[in-house]
DNA sequence: TATGAATGAGGCTTCATTCAT
DNA sequence: AATGAATGAAGCCTCATTCAT
């Protein structure tokens, strides 16, 4: 029993040796620019090794990616999280920003296998981590709406716009270009998730503003009388 | 000598052909997928004829990520435009917007160009008009810094920032995952419009919004008495 | 003691159940779309076991073969069958087309073992079988050749000619485009088989024909006298 | 003009070059021994040209097969010899015992080819042309069963029992185990071919003989009186 | 004894690019 | 100038067999 389970052990150690050498070597060089025999020979183990962990290359992405997402799902289902939509707001950002790299990588791969057709199940089962995901914040969403706090807009706009931006600064991050015009990059992501944070937030109108305030001068003169 | 340059003419639009043709059909299939044969089949002559014009396939890439950056200047250069803020933001999402398609195609060209260092010179051309570009658009952006319009940051953060929105929504429109997920896609793309051109605008304070209220309230008294 | 010899048993019955399910998928999927793995795991062994018991995989091609070519021989031997030439040729008949897919997969077999040398030590024991079955053979026929029943060829002649049709009738049974033409199908190898009890039977000429009759008759006119 | 069609003739060449050297190389260590890179080592070309000319190597085995039914089916069309049962049997037995070897590898690429669902486009054509074939074969057929020639039974069962035969015969003739016992080759296809042509034939039943003989004796007499 | 992870040679196929005509 | 046949490096994947546990 030891023994077996020592060996499974061993057998899991090493497929997650070759997920995380896989994932080093594609940040680094490209998916395309990495062969299979590239990944076993860093690993020190042979190519066929790799197939007894992985049906194909693609079946490699999409472990890569489903790790990714579950960690994400871990996030959201956080509680100290999830149930602010600012801190959630921001721990996203943080997370898709904590390694820029990784999460374009990913985005890459997934169009590359959805354009292949490959593993349909797998992606399958991605797709349906983040679906739930995003129900979750739905629900979050739907009532900070009902609260006045945020436009009344479907759900989805809002988180899609997260998401856009997101995306967008991931992008902007790893472009040489545009990595090369951020001088102050810390500034800059920090300016951007401000407006991430608040973006779709209600407009306060000027009239509301000076309602708000009537109002809240009442208030306070009411309290005043007591 | 006439027939010469009609020799030529016949030359520049066979150049064409071959960019508009290899254009839609990377558009169509992704650009690993097409093969310098199809392309060549696709117009209807031999594929050392492609040769004959550019060196590489890299180079048809570069020649179409030019041409593209080079519509983008010519928005940036017209009169309308470049002088409002507002107007400029709208256009340049609309630019990228019209056909997210190719501007998708162009942004993962550009990662594989630049990892592949190839074609060097024409990259740094590309590179060149893009700065040339965001030069402009600094300065505009400082004059309504100046004028107290904008939030007084770096000027790249509010060019950056549009940009990294944009490529967002490019990226959403057309992934499989969220363009499911959009159900009114015109209507997410005007709520993200909204949001991209009011974001770095000055945020108006409460402490603000009553200071100037109170102000304005001065005026319009001044202006009663007359 | 007893315990050894239960294992033996033991293992022998694992080695049976192992050429059983290898027949089984052999014929199901062919020879080279079944990988040793899938042998085992039908089995529910491990990959090792099986070579433990077979050198190869050649070994298991040759052991299914050898057990066929015996179970033919037992058949050869049965005395029931053995003093007939027809009533033999009919069981061969119906032998060979019991099972064809069956001898069919033996006969490929035979064919990729023989070209590619492999164990070479089983061949010629297959081989030794089948000869010693062509020589009682052999003496079979060369009785009703000299009771005038058959042609008087070299024996070999007649067996091989038997083994010729069942040969290609089990290929015409198996091939989709043939067994495809067969209507019916029973008729069809009821009619194949009439061909091959019958053929090499000494042809009974016309002048044959008439002079057995007149002898029959004469004979006739003898014992009528009687 | 002339020296485009040079070109093509020496495109065709060349593939044509390809057949042989395939041909030649399968049937002397046997298709899956052969590699695509040998037959280009052997026809002095790329590995790479093999595939402007084939799609793959599955599409190779096809256009030998087609070739050989092709050849197949000129026998067919032949006016000498398609008019008569008899010397067309012969004519079929002679085609396919001229090239055993050919004809086994064809038989067993087909089958493989049938196996793994390769190129069906070029598999329906073969299956047309034979089909083509024995079309003709039948209304041959039904002419001599109309004549009292042959056994009265659905044509199909005449030419399959040949190709049974055949195909039995051809696989006798490469076995090595049945080629060794085969001492006098020639006389022992020269006896089954006697046994394919005669095979259907409607057998005379004794008390036929009698009859006709006496109908002859009849009209003999009858003539004699005249 | 049973296991199954590890191996790695080797097969098929693709495609950007060259170059002789 | 236009062509397209030829090239060959390089990639992915398979599977019979071995061997340490």
């Amino acid at each position: 029993m030891h023994k077996e389970s020592r060996k499974v052990r061993e057998f899991r150690r090493r497929e997650q040796e070759i997920l995380d050498t896989a994932l080093g070597l594609f940040l680094e060089q490209g998916e395309d620019a990495v062969t299979v025999e590239m990944i076993a020979d860093a690993v020190g183990i042979g190519k066929g090794t790799i197939y007894k962990h992985f049906k194909s290359k693609a079946e490699i992405y999409l472990r890569l990616m489903l790790d990714y997402e579950r960690e994400l799902n871990e996030l959201f289902q956080s509680e100290s999280v999830s149930s602010d939509k600012e801190s959630l707001s921001r721990a996203y950002f943080a997370f898709r920003m904590r390694d820029p790299q990784r999460y374009h990588l990913f985005d890459r791969l997934e169009e590359k296998v959805l354009k292949g057709q490959q593993v349909p199940e797998m992606v399958e089962q991605l797709h349906t981590i983040r679906a739930s995901n995003f129900e979750r914040l739905t629900r979050l969403i739907e009532g900070r709406i009902a609260e006045g706090k945020l436009e009344d807009v479907p759900p989805y706009f809002h988180y899609c716009a997260a998401w856009a931006l997101v995306h967008g600064a991931v992008a902007l991050y790893h472009s040489p270009f545009w990595s090369n015009v951020l001088e102050d990059q810390d500034g800059f992501f920090q300016f951007l998730m401000d407006i991430g944070v608040r973006m779709g937030n209600k407009r306060v109108k000027r009239e509301d503003v000076t309602a708000q305030i009537s109002a809240e001068t009442e208030v306070a003169a009411e309290l005043d009388t007591e």
